[in-house]
DNA sequence: CTGAAAGCGCTAACAA
DNA sequence: TTGTTAGCGCTTTCAG
């Protein structure tokens, strides 16, 4: 069962003319004579015309849709970023069909297939976590499938990016650890592949570096699915901790990381900050009231979906190909809290 | 620009039959001799053929895509419920487009819109804090699009209704709250007008009641927008907190008012359990981390969301007209930790 | 077993 | 200024 919905042809009927002449008088074509446009716009709002949106797809072969690849909509960051893909789409009369890969690449795969079949004009993308071959995204493009990448960029793609300086954000935070008296830090990291891994592992490098303190590799672990399954999150934390030295304090870099790792100190008695310093990314809208109070690195999260979503329309709008592609990088701004509270002097361990 | 996708045309051409043929024996229909099929099935495949779902939108008057209307996706809640609604739309074959209301009364009417104009099959909807009048629901419904209520019900269109026991989780909680030795009870709550406000209010007094509490209309605050807007919260609470005697203990009766209590409080050095006890509705999956950790009336939201759709794809999939139709309650989960321990005695103040 | 043709709702070239 | 017609990709009578 389906309401039946008024069409071009039922106007036509009901006025005595054709189709051609309504469906002109409806786009205010300057072919129509006023009289005409008047009662046709007018018995129009009357009847409650609205044009079939399919039919206009199937004629101009575009559906006014654009999809959203995402690992998972339940993660602040993303739910965020959706939020302001929406705002700018729906204001350009698009509407957004969203897919998560669950971070795993057989359903990116399928999303992205899936969303290739139902006709998308373009489609916004954040890799998962899993996703080291990137044909079906490539074929996809080559085929002309405007897309753009935000967050997790691929590189092997010519086409606009959207991402925060990783680089800075985790160099910041690594940096207001060491300022805060903590030597030994440690890194629990998102899957080897991405690129946001490799943007925040190079900062937190370099904010040991300019502080001379050697880059230890063993304190660094890979979460191959960003902390979104706890037991890799359990496994990493457990190896990082049993590290001698121990480490001191502990940059995480994706938001489930973060969090993940809090419950894993909460579980094992772990006290932040006095057994282990916390920062790590977050957009969580929550954190302070953490326990305790997390500090974090936080995205502009809603901004970067508007600039990804802008950039994927003017791909689709403009007439000719687009060749030119831009980098756009936003800042990552650091939010101090307890968890990364100065390091307060302890009785001399063993450790010199 | 847009990637050209492949025809039956083009098969038709290439394999020197008619367009009929080839579309039949993509569909394996009887009439077609094995021999054609396999020919045609295998070309197919080798360049990739895949059917244009918009075409097939315009002849069949569907789109195979159905509508969610919530008031935010960056809600434990929703998006959880989300997941489960994709989870059975995705098996079933259909797409599922997001709408948010934002608690907007006036953004409901247009997502509505939008979607019924993008030629949506169906509509799950949870409506928003601000509607009252709900003849932008009941008119498409009354033209034919099949809708299912979900969590935020209205009671006055006839239809499929998934929702929990709004009743028993709040009296639960209350009940949780009186026997850990509270008595003075504060109940924030969400927009009057909605269906779960009615209900865990009812659970509410049902449970001081049946403890021979009597209740007092004081201690009862509503925040129009569901706390989405923290100022709401920030006065609700202030006004129950000056209530003389003091509540001692306080029951959310949302998502996001039980969090911007806890918010209220850390901002006014209001310490939770010890000044006011507190257990509230929330999805979220960090409650334990939050400090204190949160007790919390949980709702199935997965599950709910699973349900729901199925039942809207049953009516979209259905023959006939359903006129028979179901109530589903399911129920919800008291999780109790450390912001409702038991009330210590302190003490004794002016109040008796 | 296969093909020709109509039609879903709409637009646009072409005719009048 | 308006009407006729073809066509977007597909299914489905109706003919052969």
């Amino acid at each position: 069962m389906k309401f039946e919905a008024v069409t071009i042809k039922d106007i036509a009927k009901a006025l005595g003319l054709s189709t051609s002449t309504v469906s002109r008088a409806l786009r205010d074509s300057y072919e129509i004579s006023p009289e005409t446009k008047k009662v046709v716009l007018e018995y129009a709002r009357e009847i409650n015309y609205r044009p079939n949106p399919i039919a206009l797809s199937l004629k101009e072969k575009r559906s006014r849709s654009i999809g959203i690849v995402v690992s998972e909509i339940a993660n602040s960051f993303f739910s965020q970023s959706i939020n302001g893909i929406e705002s700018v789409a729906h204001s350009k009369g698009y509407n957004v069909i969203i897919a998560q890969s669950l971070e795993s690449y057989e359903r990116e795969v399928m999303s992205m297939q899936f969303l290739a079949s139902r006709s998308i004009d373009g489609c916004l993308l954040s890799v998962s976590t899993e996703t080291k071959d990137f044909t079906h995204i490539t074929d996809l493009h080559a085929r002309g499938l405007p897309i753009v990448c935000f967050d997790r960029i691929i590189e092997s793609i010519d086409t606009h990016k959207v991402f925060i300086d990783n680089f800075q954000g985790a160099y910041d935070a690594t940096t207001h650890l060491i300022r805060n008296g903590y030597r030994r830090i440690a890194n629990l990291s998102n899957a080897e592949n991405l690129s946001i891994t490799r943007e925040r592992l190079a900062g937190y490098r370099k904010a040991l570096e300019d502080n001379d303190i050697e880059f230890d590799e063993r304190m660094v672990k890979y979460c191959p699915h960003g902390g979104m399954i706890y037991d890799e999150v359990d496994k990493a934390s457990t190896e990082l901790l049993k590290q001698k030295p121990k480490p001191d304090a502990l940059f995480a870099s994706a938001d489930k990381l973060t969090t993940n790792f809090m419950r894993y100190c909460k579980a094992n008695k772990v006290i932040i900050p006095t057994d282990i310093a916390v920062i790590g990314f977050s957009n969580l809208d929550l954190t302070e009231l953490l326990s305790p109070s997390l500090s974090v690195v936080r995205q502009p999260a809603f901004t970067m979906g508007q600039i990804a979503a802008e950039l994927l329309i003017n791909i689709i709008e403009s007439k000719r190909a687009v060749t030119d592609f831009e980098n756009r990088i936003l800042p990552a701004e650091v939010f101090v809290r307890e968890s990364s509270a100065p390091k307060r002097k302890q009785p001399v361990l063993k450790e010199a």
